[in-house]
DNA sequence: GTATTTACTCTACAATGTCGAAAATATTTA
DNA sequence: TAAATATTTTCGACATTGTAGAGTAAATAC
């Protein structure tokens, strides 16, 4: 049941960031791009949380990084989206885009 | 907690497909404007419950109009967005928009 | 008054959203 | 080199949203 084809909302901004992040996506970083762009302030761990299971669905893969030395720290781990995971954001972005199509927004 | 200021993703197809219908807006059209437009077959029941849902945090309203004699059936319930529906979907879509600005989606 | 049609309501459960605290792991410093 | 500090990820728990299916209501036709 709902296996593909549909992201929830915050799954879409995830996916987007991660687009936009190119080889630097990772959970700190979506998280701020989240913040920048959508104005919108999540935990890091909701991002951490929506990222796996991203990944469970094979929407998203990761891998470690190499601890880059700016002053301590953990080692990143990067994500990129798979093809499904392209597949499936366009499908959503898709929907929403021909719902919208044609509507100006007025008033109530 | 949650209270305004962000709609999930399927909420955000029913509050369109509100606005689209205009003065047409009940359940059963809502459900239709959603498959023809966004390809998405939902069930009744998932329509209702999520228009009951949004006019509990003040989304939207309705109102149960005249049963059209056009065959028999019940009286339809008419739905419409407040000014706070209105500001919500507004404020989703640009969120989505401002995220998506200047990407353009290429592959994994 | 029974069948038929159209539309809405209820109940239940699965999936997604979200937070806060804890754990890892790296660099600096006393 | 142990302690302090910084950066980032992992865990556990619960709230909100998504979704289906069966049931109920109410109107017209026969």
């Amino acid at each position: 049941m709902g296996q593909n084809d549909t992201l929830g909302e915050f799954e879409h901004l995830v996916s987007v960031a991660i687009m936009r992040l190119r080889n630097n996506a990772y959970g700190m970083m979506i998280r701020t791009e989240i913040h920048k762009r959508a104005d919108r302030d999540v935990s890091i761990g909701a991002v951490y949380t929506t990222l796996e299971r991203l990944e469970q669905k094979g929407l998203v893969s990761s891998r470690v990084g190499e601890p880059t030395p700016e002053r301590g720290g953990r080692a990143k781990r990067y994500y990129k989206l798979t093809a499904s995971g392209v597949k499936t954001l366009k499908a959503s972005r898709g929907a929403l885009t021909r719902m919208w199509k044609g509507l100006r927004i007025a008033e109530a």
